[in-house]
DNA sequence: CTGCGAGGTTGACGCTGTCAACGTGAAGAG
DNA sequence: CTCTTCACGTTGACAGCGTCAACCTCGCAG
């Protein structure tokens, strides 16, 4: 039985929810406190600031994301099949909350916020490139600098994201697929040069 | 000699002026109308919306930034090493203007205006993409849908952007380095599989 | 019993985007 | 030459926002 939740985790959650569901507008001090059914000046009794609270949606968000992710990727057969299971979820993750994603890997106060949040990416950042080391070794993916290869599939994901996100994906024609542009990277990456 | 600017052009310059030496929330309606020397109500007189005031920067500033696009990439010998010369402008620009780079490549509300910043995006991506299929004639690039590869290009470019504007890229061991992974990319595409 | 601090409330402040009403001056119609 | 009109600008107001200060009210430590 699931103790009752505290005003604060209450805040939270109320955020992310008002997040989700009207985008960065709609999350406004005063509606979380409603929500919860606290004035509108109860959450700086736990937050110093608004940010203070959209760093504490984004910490807990990313630590239930990538518990997820270490998750699934962990079932795959083979380190390739892992990784691109890995991408497949990143961009869904961005689809179905492009608020939250927006928060989690485009805002520059949450992301040099430092805590519990840049250790967690960070640790994330670690897995994704061992699999990347380990898709090397099995003959999978061509050799090279992991580390480095490991930022291209990175970057390359976020930034099919983040354009999707942003609407510019209808237009351009190579662009409408998203899925198989990043499934272009990694065959790149898996020909033997 | 160039006459004097109108009212509305003034707002634009201002607007674009605050948004780069201030970042978003240094441009608010008040503080723009007061740097051109009008009243608070003013700009009501030339623009619809604030967003509408922001779409014209987009548009002004895309307009510009294409042009010394085609500009510096036309002198260049081969098409790879334009296509090199494009990315490596493309983050300067993300660099130099880091919240004009987000309205531009980053802001749902503007990407999705329509109107002449569409056009002038397509028309842009077209460029490129003809670089890419004269790369790829030239034997300088692997063959392959050229407007998928584009698309790829496009995207890695806009990731590594979007992760260092962010402040993502202090931090993962790869990722420091972000006009090598741009690298990396064209590599993979040169390599003849 | 006393006191005190965590958590909640009310009220206020300045700032924002936006709307409505009110000038004003130049240009065109008669 | 006068009258009208309309683009451009002004002032003043409004609600909503984040934030600060002051006050209340328990439950618990001494």
């Amino acid at each position: 039985m699931p103790k009752k939740p505290s005003t604060k985790t209450r805040l939270i959650t109320a955020a992310t929810c008002l997040l989700d569901e009207g985008g960065p507008e709609a999350v406004t001090l005063r509606a979380v406190a409603q929500a919860v059914g606290v004035s509108h000046n109860a959450p700086y009794k736990h937050f110093k600031d608004k940010r203070a609270i959209l760093a504490a949606v984004a910490e807990a968000s990313f630590v239930e994301m990538a518990a997820r992710f270490r998750e699934t990727a962990l079932k795959k057969a083979t380190p390739l099949q892992a990784l691109r299971v890995v991408v497949e979820n990143y961009l869904s993750f961005a689809r179905h909350f492009p608020a939250r994603y927006r928060l989690l890997f485009s805002d520059p106060d949450i992301s040099q916020h430092g805590g519990m949040l840049e250790t967690e990416a960070l640790e994330t950042f670690e897995t994704v490139a061992n699999l990347v080391v380990a898709a090397q070794k099995s003959g999978e993916l061509a050799k090279g600098d992991p580390a480095r290869a490991t930022a291209l599939i990175y970057a390359t994901a976020h930034g099919l994201a983040d354009l999707e996100l942003s609407g510019r994906t209808r237009a351009a024609k190579g662009l409408t697929d998203v899925d198989a542009v990043a499934s272009l990277l990694l065959d790149l990456l898996t020909s033997t040069p």
